[in-house]
DNA sequence: CGCCAACTTGATGGCTGTCAAGTCAGGTGG
DNA sequence: CCACCTGACTTGACAGCCATCAAGTTGGCG
């Protein structure tokens, strides 16, 4: 089992599989689980956790740091498909083919439990829950998914990003950060890849935020001062 | 089990749980599916199939006719986030929070098994098969809905519409129908939504190919005549 | 200190949204 | 059977948002 170190149990407290590491489970589930989540790799910026194409094996629960998903065409566009923090799953869309489909990569240095997808579907038959916490981590990134879509397909701009920031507050919330002041892990172009945006649109939109009040840019530093009117920005 | 019509045969032999319904399975595994999958419903072009923030209890296996899916904002803006056709799954937004997502509508009279969630976790402990083809199902949705993200952030309108096109002639011939000749179930509108462009767009890039000879546009028949042609510019 | 990537800001243009008018198809009722 | 009506669609003119191109600034890192 991981170390109970300072970093694994705030990674873990708010993993979405926290059920399968440390609580809700009896000693003997316990046993089941322990060759599964004991193997860990920790990434340095930039490093790839998986790539497109390559073969499926396992997920991944992420313990500290933070990733973006991203495909490509030939053409060379690129889409980021999502950003991940400590306690998301990166890896599941690799479960339709056995192949990933998008490309994994740390923003930052980070670390990460490795879950062999073999294993979660051999211990889902003893252990019930398991299976339908996977289930309910799978049908909320596709909910998930569907919202980038929405914003994809009906915002604008400044919309985009305002909700881009919110989501964003939120995320950090919950995992017991601060809302309203956080450091950005990414560069504003991957900011506008994931928003349908030029980097320099997202640019001018931070600016516009700023002028308006509602925040303070210092480089990848945010404050949110009025979170209120940036949620009122995105049901505009 | 449902009866062995011309229908149900013809459905299901596409199905993405074919496996569950009659194939693949013993008898024993059989008669521990009989029930999970015997009730059927009928729609009318229409008619919603279940509603955003409806209790999630089924997910539905279509059968015959066409249906799309769409969430809205409070403004009214809508997105539509896909559409489905027979053997495609619907539903499985419904397990994350125990609350469907989004709405299913009909876009054509249509017919639709039941599958009750709670029986497919139920029988997923005694036939493995079961659970690996949900994980597999909720994957491909993913991937599926990270691709159309992509078309939604990177494309340009006659990139879309053309990608869209190619997606559904693929459709249809894997299904066993004509891969360049098919009725559109959907309004431009609804093609519009989906794609993240206005209706006049959608029509304008229809004319546009028409003009260039690559299709034949005559209300809502369509005629691919240059499908090499859609896919190098989707690419391009 | 110097270099380079990341970022900001300005000017311009183009794609697509908006507004508007007209056409077409399908369904209803006389 | 036909007039009518409504929703869906097409086409044109124009405008606005964002992309593009460009130049300059900042910050991080060797």
């Amino acid at each position: 089992m991981p170390q109970p170190d300072t970093l694994s149990q705030t990674a873990c407290a708010h993993c979405s599989f926290n059920a399968l590491c440390r609580f809700s489970l009896s000693a003997e589930e316990m046993l089941h689980l322990e060759p599964l989540v004991s193997h860990q790799k920790t990434l340095k910026k930039g490093d790839f956790l998986y790539r497109a194409g390559s073969a499926f094996q396992s997920i991944y629960a992420i313990r500290a740091g933070f990733f973006k998903t991203d495909i490509l065409l030939e053409d060379g566009r690129t889409q980021v498909t999502g950003f991940q923090m400590e306690g998301d799953i990166l890896g599941l869309d690799g479960i339709a083919a056995n192949l990933h489909s998008c490309n994994a990569v740390a923003l930052e240095n980070s670390e990460v439990c490795i879950i062999p997808y073999s294993g979660i579907e051999r211990i889902s038959q003893k252990i019930y829950s398991l299976q339908h916490q996977l289930n309910q981590v799978m049908s909320r990134e596709i909910v998930e998914d569907r919202h980038t879509m929405l914003l994809l397909g009906t915002m604008r701009a400044e919309e985009r990003l305002a909700a881009f920031l919110v989501n964003l507050s939120k995320r950090f919330s919950e995992r017991g950060f601060s809302s309203c002041e956080f450091h950005l892990k990414m560069t504003r172009e991957e900011i506008g890849s994931f928003l349908g945006l030029k980097l320099e649109t997202v640019s001018r939109a931070f600016s516009r935020f700023q002028e308006e009040g509602w925040i303070c840019v210092q480089n990848k530093h945010i404050k949110i001062n009025n979170l209120k009117k940036l949620e009122s920005i995105v049901q505009a």
